[in-house]
DNA sequence: GCCAACGTTGGC
DNA sequence: GCCAACGTTGGC
């Protein structure tokens, strides 16, 4: 089992957009970071946790957990000219972007807030609390994952 | 292959 | 809105 960490603009897709409907399935459709892909495409697997990040907003904050429900398959937003993700150089045939599906599990009962990240030495090593980091998907270690659920309560 | 210009991310 | 830190593009 793998932990990672998605970000998200509130003001576009919300923890509460997801809670709002906590049987629906999403996919994460949009990156368009080769790095960010990778980690799709190549080490997302079923089961798989995932945080759900806020960022780009008045409180950057870890909000919730969602769960890997199907592994990668091509991102079908980028051959969509209309679309806002559109990619004029990934077509059906060869594909260059890739997503996953997941879904819901819970909101956390208080944000646990970039701040309060960035002042834990345990978290140090997270690549969210890195400086200049701006990947969209990150892994996160079982231990940091562990640890962060514990802030939730503190 | 280098690198300047440009675009994007995202905290503040 | 500012700007640092990237990533991407494209001329050479």
């Amino acid at each position: 089992m793998n932990y990672w960490l998605m970000k998200s603009e509130p003001s576009v897709f919300s923890i509460d957009d997801l809670a709002n409907k906590p049987n629906q399935i999403y996919c994460w459709d949009g990156v368009r970071n080769y790095q960010a892909r990778n980690m799709m495409r190549d080490d997302m697997k079923n089961g798989d946790l995932a945080f759900f990040y806020h960022s780009n907003c008045a409180e950057p904050a870890i909000v919730g957990i969602m769960q890997v429900v199907k592994e990668s398959y091509p991102d079908f937003s980028a051959f969509d000219e209309n679309d806002k993700y559109f990619d004029p150089k990934s077509n059906p045939n060869n594909p260059r972007w890739f997503m996953v599906d997941l879904k819901f599990i819970r909101k956390f009962s208080r944000p646990i807030t970039l701040k309060e990240l960035k002042i834990v030495p345990q978290l140090a090593d997270l690549a969210l609390v890195r400086r200049g980091n701006r990947l969209s998907i990150m892994p996160v270690a079982a231990t940091q994952w562990d640890f962060i659920l514990n802030l939730e309560t503190d």
